[in-house]
DNA sequence: CGGCATCCATCTAGATACTG
DNA sequence: CAGTATCTAGATGGATGCCG
């Protein structure tokens, strides 16, 4: 009956929700995103912890990619108070089930390490 | 006896490991050596299915990343020498590991799409 | 067809400095 | 301490055209 309205609909709704999953994916798929969370863990950290952990990573781009992933509901942001303030970070749930493959890629790289050496060599010799 | 020395080597040596793994993380913690990862899987595709199996990536940055992929051993390049020039593209062994964890990545946004969404409009409202 | 080179707009990310 | 704002060099990525 109305197959031909609801096909719209439909089309309209699957191509929302594709360009939301790129948006959500060009998010966590970089570089800082990955090594945040990864960073976090099961582990609760301030922000200058996190500044510590997360090796070459700027202030600004630590805050911006902070907020970021806050806004995806990766990352719980918890600010005390206080004089000095201290916020305290931690892993969602979503971002907890999502640590566990983000880990995984980099037990991948530590564990291809020398695979992945010798084969730019023979790359390069070329 | 050459502790001081040895341990320098080593340091020199752990210094340099983790440069390369922050290189070759860097290389594929993007949004596009994902994506063709997550494409390739199993498949062997060849250049123009891998520019249409990867929605928005341009013709240049879809050699560019393959390249980088292909330096590190991730990805195989098969070229075959006829007219007009046919290439394939596989995941080699390292590849193919890869790949589960990306794919993992990808279910996870699938499955939190709504949460987020919604962490986002909360997020917003503000 | 697949790839490279070039040019150019845009975005990114780092440095710096200032605020509550 | 944590965050914001501004500025800028440099990276990124798209468009185009040419080559094998």
């Amino acid at each position: 009956m109305t197959e031909q309205l609801s096909s719209v609909e439909e089309r309209g709704d699957v191509m929302r929700a594709q360009a939301l999953a790129r948006e959500i994916f060009a998010n966590i798929a970089n570089k800082w995103a990955l090594l945040i969370i990864n960073a976090l863990g099961e582990n609760t950290l301030r922000f200058t912890e996190l500044h510590a952990a997360v090796e070459g990573i700027s202030h600004k781009m630590l805050t911006q990619t902070l907020r970021t992933l806050e806004r995806d509901g990766v990352v719980n942001r918890l600010v005390h108070p206080t004089v000095p303030p201290r916020v305290d970070y931690t892993l969602t749930e979503a971002g907890l089930s999502l640590q566990t493959t983000v880990n995984a890629m980099c037990v991948w790289t530590r564990r291809h390490l020398d695979t992945i050496d010798e084969a730019r060599h023979h790359f390069d010799a070329r």
